[in-house]
DNA sequence: GCATGATAAATGAC
DNA sequence: GTCATTTATCATGC
């Protein structure tokens, strides 16, 4: 369904700077976010239940697979952890509430 | 049982429901009251929570997403923050 | 139909 | 690494 809008410079993606080296100026601009597609998710998800943490090489092997930088597989894995963290959170105040125990 | 509610669980995460006009009043009056620096403290974060009957989660969502939306489009909140600005001058003043 | 709250990518401080 | 945040997007309320 999704891939990279990147799509073109396939080996080291340009992430960022989309002018050369002319512009004096860098107002580097922010990478638009771009939502991961059904398969990119479940993938992630995937090596995230077998290893919260991720380490380089399945990070790199990773992002090939699903066409994202091997930055992009790192914030993903960071978010995923503070959304599990968070879901942890709501959960124990949730139900420390007392529904109906 | 526990099923139940984990998946009653489940759907109130993502199932919005607005906040009543009590609380939203009470996150504008902070808002507009501190505009040149609207970035509640953890603590002001609870104590606001706590007065608003939400989460202090619910409470970091308001404020970002109000900051968005106000530098976004300020003209649209002139009114609503010169509504702010004006309660909070008589509170000031008594 | 937008307003609004919550979530998902992306950045930066530390 | 965590974590508060920015920003766009999603999902719902009305």
């Amino acid at each position: 369904e999704n891939t990279n809008p990147s799509s073109s410079g396939s080996a080291h993606s340009a992430a960022k700077e989309p002018a050369k080296g002319a512009a004096p100026n860098a107002p580097r601009t922010r990478k638009k976010r771009c939502p991961y597609s059904k398969f990119q998710i479940r993938e992630l998800e995937r090596e995230f239940f077998f290893n919260v943490y991720i380490n380089k090489e399945k990070r790199l092997q990773l992002s090939r697979m699903l066409n994202l930088t091997d930055r992009q597989v790192k914030i993903w894995f960071q978010n995923r952890r503070m959304k599990e963290k968070k879901l942890s959170r709501d959960r124990l105040q949730y139900f420390s509430g007392n529904p109906l125990l | 049982a526990v099923m139940i509610l984990r998946s009653r669980f489940l759907d109130a995460r993502r199932k919005r429901r607005n906040f009543n006009k009590q609380a939203t009043e009470i996150l504008n009056e902070y808002f507009y009251s501190h505009l040149s620096n609207p970035y509640p403290s953890e603590e002001a974060k609870e104590e606001l929570a706590k007065k608003c009957g939400i989460t202090v989660s619910q409470v970091s969502n308001w404020f970002g997403n109000k900051r968005i939306r106000y530098k976004k489009n300020i003209g649209k909140f002139q009114e609503e923050a010169n509504i702010y600005a004006a309660k909070t001058a008589v509170t000031a003043t008594n």
